[in-house]
DNA sequence: ACATTCTCTGGGCATATTGTCCACTATTTT
DNA sequence: AAAATAGTGGACAATATGCCCAGAGAATGT
């Protein structure tokens, strides 16, 4: 869908101070609060806004290792069954399927090193599941964030 | 930090209907308003939630593809210049430095395989950064979530 | 066993925000 | 030129917020 600059300010505001509510976006951007209530529901409509759920830390959990492990699926068993065992362990945070010499891509978090073996232990478990390989993540000097795209979408 | 039931609940309400205020959640929850709200500032305080910010949807912009590029970084250059021009390209979502053969892992997104490549190419371009190798991501079974990791980390 | 400290409760109050209308104007589109 | 679209600014009742309070219960330390 098209952005226009509104949006973006929009959308940049909302990212920054996610509190305020409608009436406050409408002073700070200098425009009726009906344009705020329909941009936003514009957005929303066009599912562009997905949502805007508490952000989680897992850091803040205890989970203070992040992994992506790569795996290796049997062929004759789908992507599609292990995908859903996979979605059964708390710990995975996501799951991609992927091209190249693996199959599908995990994020996953743990306590501790040791922890993540477990982790892992629990993800070769699952049925089709040939070989995985782990890296860990030592640092994020860019977290997630769209913030930069979105502005790179406008008009 | 330890999370308790109440919390978790809390959470998992915010994430199904982030929309309703305190009043409501209290309500939900059978507890006094400022309960909930005693609840949220502590969670925000110790830093498991992070934001409200409203969570953008790469694909509705026209950013239908993902892709997962490690990189490999020339030794005499750090890991940070390279991030810190990696973190211009809005195209990058996130990036990490990780263990194994490779140093950094980025997620980028792109409006297209060809378009993919350019971005792919500006990211080459970055000084220090030897080589890349890229993985597509064909499909995501699991989104990104942490509502199960909340729900395991009660104690 | 007792005192102290937290946490939750349930309520009150003034103020701010929301959802929903409306009529009017400016800007595109056809 | 006419019609559709998006924005404005204002109104209204209903609702939510921030902030205060006193008291009940539970957990904690001495």
């Amino acid at each position: 869908m098209t952005v226009d600059q509104l949006d973006v300010r929009l959308v940049a505001l909302l990212e920054e101070e996610p509190r305020i509510g409608v009436l406050e976006c409408s002073r700070r951007l200098n425009v009726a609060r009906g344009t705020v209530q329909a941009r936003l529901d514009r957005l929303a409509a066009r599912g562009v806004i997905t949502g805007y759920g508490p952000q989680i830390d897992p850091a803040a959990l205890g989970f203070d290792v992040t992994a992506f492990v790569t795996l290796q699926i049997r062929q004759v068993s789908g992507h599609d069954p292990v995908a859903d065992r996979l979605a059964l362990i708390p710990e995975v945070l996501e799951v991609h399927t992927i091209t190249g010499g693996h199959d599908m891509l995990c994020r996953v978090v743990a306590r501790s090193n040791a922890d993540l073996q477990r982790v892992i232990d629990q993800i070769v478990d699952v049925h089709g599941v040939v070989r995985t390989e782990s890296v860990i993540a030592l640092d994020t000097p860019v977290p997630y964030r769209t913030l930069p795209l979105v502005k790179a979408a406008q008009r």
